[in-house]
DNA sequence: TCGGACCTTGACGTTAACGTCAACGTCAGG
DNA sequence: CCTGACGTTGACGTTAACGTCAAGGTCCGA
């Protein structure tokens, strides 16, 4: 079998590259535990894992969710095949916290959006009366 | 006619309290220019439309805005009625990049609240497995 | 063998968005 | 008249999330 695209891997400037941030922001999130890339040689090798982990963090940031945030849901990943029920009851409290926020922001950034398209729409009318 | 629900003003520690933020909030957003409270005699008083902006502004800050999109938007409010062509247009191009941006953040936020249900819902699964 | 292009760690700098503290004015109650 | 609760400005402190720079290692083509 030849080598397939689960087995890819990437540098840091690589991954960097392809994520669109910088190598610093790579070797933050590796100092604050949400990735954990191996090493060939002292030079980090990152295989398509942290690359999904990094995209799911990158996602997070862009509405608002801290770092320390993103660590605890990717990290929730993780801990969902758990075999322990006390384990799993506490996460799963945690789970439904954490999709309850997210639903309170998703209803927050749906009446902005509502507001501002509504503006814009007094422009358009305010445009074609200008214009009739 | 009496005092009106639209005249009621309030004090620096009211308003704060009211929206749940502290009286340096207050005052560092005037400083940025996203509020103009009216004063009696050096003393701060904040009127229904510095209180109503406000809540716009937090309610930004909530999903991730800074401070300075959130004057951007708010002064836009004001913007729209501007009887100057060229100004609308601009305005409306604006307004237009926001909406996307919002439209963005919205798709983000949705696509992890999907995802954080999902292993919720492993973890239920998981649950009753060890329970059954 | 030399210069670039990568990589490493460590340390200090920067920005946003406030917190905190000092020093002062003002006004009502006891 | 004094205290306490409120307000003011100004200045410095703090935290998150990186940016930036220094000082060095490695490897590769000319």
């Amino acid at each position: 079998m030849a080598t397939r695209a689960i087995d890819r891997t990437w540098t840091v400037g690589e991954l960097a590259d392809e994520l669109g941030v910088t190598t610093r922001t790579l070797r933050f999130y590796e100092a604050e535990g949400l990735i954990t890339p191996e090493r060939a040689g002292g030079n980090r090798v990152y295989g398509p894992r942290d690359r999904a982990r990094m995209r799911l963090i990158l996602r997070g940031r862009r509405f608002g969710m801290t770092v320390a945030e993103c660590r605890e849901i990717v990290d929730m990943y993780d801990g969902a095949e758990s075999s322990e029920l006390r384990q799993l009851i506490t996460l799963l409290a945690r789970l439904d916290e954490i999709a309850e926020g997210l639903r309170r922001r998703q209803a927050d950034i749906r009446r902005t959006l509502s507001e501002v398209t509504d503006v814009a729409e007094q422009c358009r009318s305010r445009l074609a009366e200008l214009r009739g």
